[in-house]
DNA sequence: CGTGGCTCCTGGCGGC
DNA sequence: TGCCGCCAGGAGCCAC
């Protein structure tokens, strides 16, 4: 589930759940999804501590405290928050669970285990060290057409690619491709300025539309990709079935009529 | 530099 | 019903 607009959903929710209230107690379960950060230290960091604001760069959460610490979460695949105050709520798949003094409970509930916890002293320096591209999500355009047009290989690994661009993955680079009417292998370096401006509009509104309706628990339009993304789904355009092929090990959906390719 | 394959982990689903 | 293999929205690592 976690790619730009679940994460910022995620961020939005610890701030209206978490923020300014002192933490009492962190429980780490499982200490292997602790990247770099010794579970004593993590502890410490955080306990009798509060957390003041938070920021996101691509699928990446920071929670700051006024330890003058970054709690930084990444959700891998099945990661999610879940806020709560009675303990019989306590979602099983918990891997940290925070406890505030008011006995309210934030926990980072994951099931796969895909996610990772860390902490640093610079929020800047862990972008850098995980060699992150821009986020998506205030990029401007000419950032953008500048990382396309300096680039080679299929549109939909650069998408996804986090050190390229920060926050898309595998089904918002469909999305965005699908809307654009682009082959995912089409190679980048083949898509001219008109294109590239397409794409960048659509990009912002797939992000902001997404993230708008999860915020009003609503579901996504039916022109999208989305809600037809499924086994033998169809194209909302054409009605034509749906193909789905891998790239880089990825499935990709996209529509044979509408997104045409000239290479492959 | 770009890509494909493998890996981590667990649950859900379709097929037999 | 039971078991098995495959698949899943992420990403790091290695080989070519």
């Amino acid at each position: 589930m976690p790619e730009l607009p679940e994460v910022e959903s995620f961020r939005r929710y610890l701030d209206k759940t978490s923020l300014n209230k002192t933490i009492q107690k962190v429980d780490v379960k499982n200490p292997e999804i602790l990247q770099n950060v010794d579970k004593r230290v993590l502890k410490d960091k955080l306990e009798k501590h509060k957390i003041q604001c938070t920021k996101r760069h691509g699928k990446y959460l920071f929670a700051h405290l006024d330890s003058n610490y970054w709690l930084i979460l990444h959700f891998g695949m099945t990661g999610k928050l879940v806020y709560f105050k009675n303990n019989d709520e306590t979602p099983y798949y918990y891997r940290i669970l925070i406890t505030f003094n008011d006995e309210s409970n934030l926990a980072f509930d994951d099931p796969r285990k895909f996610g990772k916890i860390s902490l640093t002293a610079e929020m800047d320096d862990f972008i850098e060290e995980k060699k992150l591209g821009p986020d998506v999500y205030d990029i401007d355009f000419k950032t953008f057409k500048n990382i396309l047009t300096s680039r080679r290989g299929a549109v939909k690994i650069l998408l996804m690619n986090q050190h390229i661009l920060a926050g898309i993955g595998n089904i918002y680079s469909d999305e965005i491709l699908y809307q654009a009417c682009i082959h995912p292998k089409t190679p980048v370096n083949t898509i001219d300025h008109q294109k590239i401006k397409e794409m960048y509009k659509i990009m912002k509104n797939v992000l902001q539309t997404v993230l708008n309706r999860q915020i009003n628990h609503r579901k996504l339009p039916e022109s999208f990709l989305i809600p037809h993304r499924i086994k033998n789904g169809r194209c909302p355009r054409s009605d034509t079935r749906l193909k789905t092929i891998k790239i880089s090990g990825r499935t990709a959906y996209y529509c044979p009529l509408c997104q045409k390719s000239k290479f492959q």
